[in-house]
DNA sequence: GTGAAAGCGCTAACAC
DNA sequence: GTGTTAGCGCTTTCAC
């Protein structure tokens, strides 16, 4: 099956391919009749434009590039998180007949930003969408923009300039678990950190002492425990949480990975969820619901987050004009089975 | 920051710009100085060739797509199957400074294969790589085969022709799995079937048959439940099983997830694991290891398998001479706290 | 409204 | 070994 080109189109429906190129990019000053008998002569020949004729001359490629923190640098990867924000890419890309290359970095590499750049150069992507944590991290983030690639960041953390940058409501929502643990009755609700590289996770820190303060509970260290977004590390956090003294009755973890290894710690003590024991997580993973009992979370919208970078990404006049500001995704709680009333 | 273009290398080096390219392209006949000099003005400038450009003049994009189907179609994607083989592509890629693209297809649909023509006219990879259980399906086979792109297959199940494929040993590693469970004590040993349209995951079902035989069990269609490869219909076997007047002692699901659903059957009903009943699937997905117990499965070396699709792929001559014939890497058992000796 | 001509940056074929 | 000359298929001036 050869290819048709711009030229076979054009000879077909007696015009140039100037004006064959005018109606593939839907661009003014076509006649109606003549559009119509191009559009007839690009189905009868399934003529389809070639992308890298299309890049070369007009310096557009019709690719978008997702960026995100390579997961095989991980022991247990868990995945759901980035094919959500695959899938939200995905559906942008798909409305603007785009495609998505995929470009996982190990940020831990000397020479991560080498290979972002041969990303750029090579493919020159109209876009880059930068997924957290590398969205907070200066030497990824200047390796793009460096290049001039447009770029839209997620749940960057705090930023300076006003970039456009997609993310959710961290804080206020982790607020809003912390006092629904807090109205089941729970008086010593401990917190799972994140990773520390993870920039936008600490704000899920000052949402749980937010909310600790509106239920009118006080701020305990020792019921802090550090993990680095692991099942792993929230294993360990478990272990040493329901070793102290008085443990803590509900346990909020900066992520569900985390919020799992808690319950299995649990588990293996013998220690009920929710009946002894509530868990709460961050993200609303498969897992979530696989996982028994099910487990309370929070849906973070990373699909439609994705979603909103990408589009904002492929509709950008090219001025940058629309790549400005914060595009705040809320996130929100979803009751589950493993979080009850505090024991007696 | 403004491109180095061949032109500017070749200029710095003093060559003309088919010696940089041949330098770029690795060929013959190029004089060791000559070479350092132009390698040393590709550094200086940092030039990297510009891809639509090679593509369009050599017909050949460097890129290699993915596609698998559609995790959005399902109400809860695991998602850690198609991470695990874009991994292996990804390492394959790498290595040969190809990038990734990504398309998910929906073979429900009836413009998939126009989705797929759209991805291969414009985007020209280099080569794609199919997932099961689109692999089995002739009409997605077809349109892109009918566009001459060069296709390696992964689990296709039965195939005509000696198109290159990547498979596992589905049957014999599940009649291993079968023989285990035997060897365990077990002698009613039910099985979950998969989703019709998936053809490889017939031959678990073979293979569990040959282990019941080698063990001298004899089989039984009471046994046998149909699900769909979703955790969902795990667990609704898993509810059609224990309600048998004499249930299994051990059921062995053609997946993870449907297996994960029934130990949430067993789990709802109270039924003890492994002490009571004898759990195993089929993936190893991430999943088998955080639910608790964790569960005894078969690990599908998919990473490896799509690595090695992509590899061959990249390093087809062109003539297609390297992509005959059928590459098996074997699967193996992973024995976690699912299983146990049957209950007395 | 439409078309002609000139590239975009590279590789291929063929000279030297 | 190395250089010259044509394109690859499209978009972009700028004419008409």
């Amino acid at each position: 099956m050869v290819k048709a080109t711009i030229d076979d189109v054009a000879k077909l429906a007696g015009v140039s391919i100037k004006t064959v190129s005018r109606v593939v990019n839907r661009e003014q000053n076509v006649r109606e009749s003549t559009r119509e008998r191009v559009q007839q002569a690009i189905a009868q020949l399934n003529y389809r434009p070639n992308l890298s004729a299309r890049n070369l001359a007009s310096q557009r490629s019709h690719l978008i590039g997702l960026v995100y923190d390579d997961p095989s640098a991980y022991e247990i990867p868990s995945g759901g998180f980035i094919i959500r924000m695959q899938q939200g890419v995905l559906r942008a890309c798909a409305a603007a007949d785009y495609e998505l290359l995929i470009h996982p970095c190990n940020y831990r590499h000397r020479n991560a930003g080498d290979k972002l750049h041969a990303l750029i150069d090579q493919v020159r992507p109209d876009g880059i969408v930068l997924a957290a944590p590398l969205s907070n991290m200066p030497r990824i983030v200047n390796a793009i923009t460096a290049k001039g690639t447009p770029l839209v960041r997620m749940s960057p953390g705090e930023v300076n300039g006003d970039q456009y940058k997609v993310v959710t409501n961290d804080r206020e929502v982790c607020a809003e678990m912390t006092r629904y643990l807090a109205s089941l009755g729970h008086r010593r609700i401990a917190f799972v950190t994140g990773h520390r590289s993870h920039k936008a996770i600490k704000y899920r820190f000052l949402g749980y002492k937010d909310g600790l303060e509106q239920s009118g509970l006080p701020f305990s260290k020792d019921l802090v425990c550090s993990g680095d977004n692991s099942f792993g590390s929230g294993e360990a956090c478990g272990d040493s949480l329901l070793s102290l003294d008085t443990p803590p009755t509900a346990v909020f973890a900066a992520n569900d990975d985390m919020a799992a290894g808690i319950m299995r710690a649990a588990d293996r003590r013998g220690i009920d969820i929710p009946d002894q024991l509530s868990v709460v997580g961050f993200d609303d993973i498969t897992l979530a619901r696989q996982i028994y009992p099910s487990l309370t979370t929070i849906r973070q919208p990373l699909s439609n987050m994705a979603e909103r970078a990408a589009h904002a990404l492929i509709n950008d006049p090219g001025d940058g004009s629309k790549l400005k500001g914060t595009d705040v995704v809320p996130s929100k709680l979803m009751i589950r089975e493993s979080t009850g009333p505090a024991p007696a």
